[in-house]
DNA sequence: GAATGCGGGCCCT
DNA sequence: AGGGCCCGCATTC
């Protein structure tokens, strides 16, 4: 039987407050503590039922940044800064690749834009994008909320994301800039043409660490258990899994450095690159010294879909340091023509939608 | 073009 | 009143 909502979210903050989340001020306070001892580390992927005290010269926290898809929302309170979550992009097929992998998408931001990323294909199967909307919070979607207070920015969260993480904000820009620059390469290209001469004759073709990726490990994003709670309801292709025990989030910085204890689905290698204006601060690792959050060991993902052949690129939750590696590679792999592209461009039967794969990119051999 | 923030307005509880 | 959500507008990247 389906617990009711209430009953789900009282469970969570009990949790939470066991573990040591819960904090004596609520966002609505009219008044916030300013006697901070400790300032968190920002936190990428913040989760359940939690709030951080950030420094007000936490350029993440200035803008407000998630990993999550979160959308603005008004709460008609000029002081507060509410969002909440679009959920994720999932294949409405349900496809993985041979290896597992999921897709995970991240729900564009934009009202618009998100329609029309609706109206686009399964970068691994060609089938329909579905979206998973969050129900988190007691069935509504996750909310977080910011408050700017001298010194410091607070943060709180309400729900827990019931729904697997989609693409960081990063890969999702660099993988928009892959596909601006697949447009620029059409096939029909004289350009690309003459590339893929080169091409067929050096045999060169970029690696495919280079490129950012849009599937997931299942074990890497799916988040354990309220997550399938709600999920249930909606979807068959997601499985709940067991999220209590969940240690808390670490609180101050140089205590053990801010390493991150997120739940072990939700510090699987994200490694959140030097970005935007060159802060390479942008994320501070919520793994602090133990590195979990830190570029990882495994090899990129031996992609063996089987509804069509895999994308060229790494899973962004798993893959070898996703997005450290998205953008900023993008220049590489563009810039000069010579040695990429393969030979026969859009073999690959992707139907309606293959101007819109950026796993068009590359073709597999 | 998309992300983001703001605010008006509507609906529901 | 509070929360959720839609919409349009402006700004920024």
């Amino acid at each position: 039987m389906l617990k009711g909502a209430d009953d789900v979210v009282m469970e969570q903050e009990e949790s939470a407050f066991r573990h040591g989340e819960m904090a004596s001020w609520d966002i609505n306070d009219i008044k916030l503590p300013q006697d901070v001892r400790q300032i968190d580390w920002f936190q990428e992927w913040p989760d359940s039922y939690v709030k951080h005290i950030y420094s007000s010269e936490d350029k993440n926290a200035q803008r407000h940044h998630s990993s999550w898809a979160m959308r603005n929302t008004n709460n008609h309170n000029s002081r507060i800064l509410k969002k909440s979550c679009l959920g994720v992009v999932v294949c409405g097929n349900d496809c993985s690749t041979l290896d597992g992998k999921k897709i995970y998408l991240r729900p564009a931001i934009c009202d618009k834009a998100r329609q029309k990323q609706q109206r686009k294909c399964c970068p691994n199967c060609s089938g329909p994008l579905r979206l998973l909307s969050c129900r988190g919070h007691g069935g509504y979607p996750v909310t977080n909320f910011w408050r700017h207070e001298g010194q410091f920015i607070f943060f709180q969260s309400k729900g827990a994301h019931d729904h697997p993480r989609p693409e960081t904000k990063l890969e999702a820009e660099a993988r928009r800039s892959i596909q601006k620059a697949q447009m620029a390469f059409s096939p029909s290209s004289p350009r690309l043409k003459r590339i893929r001469e080169i091409e067929s004759l050096t045999g060169a073709m970029p690696t495919r660490e280079a490129l950012p990726s849009l599937l997931s490990e299942p074990d890497a994003s799916i988040p354990p258990a309220h997550f399938g709670r709600h999920l249930n309801k909606n979807s068959q292709e997601l499985t709940p899994g067991s999220r209590s025990g969940q240690p808390p989030y670490p609180r101050a910085r140089g205590e053990d450095g801010g390493c991150g204890e997120a739940p072990t689905w939700s510090r699987i290698s994200h490694v959140l690159p030097v970005t935007e204006g060159g802060h390479d601060d942008r994320f501070r690792p919520n793994a602090g010294p133990s590195g979990d959050d830190s570029c990882e060991e495994k090899p990129p993902p031996a992609y063996s879909g089987h509804c069509l052949p895999p994308p060229p690129y790494p899973a962004p939750q798993g893959g070898p340091c996703p997005t450290a590696s998205g953008a900023h590679h993008l220049r590489q792999l563009w810039a000069p023509p010579g040695g990429s592209e393969g030979d026969g461009g859009r073999h690959m039967g992707l139907g309606c939608c293959s101007d819109d794969m950026v796993f068009n990119l590359y073709p597999l051999r």
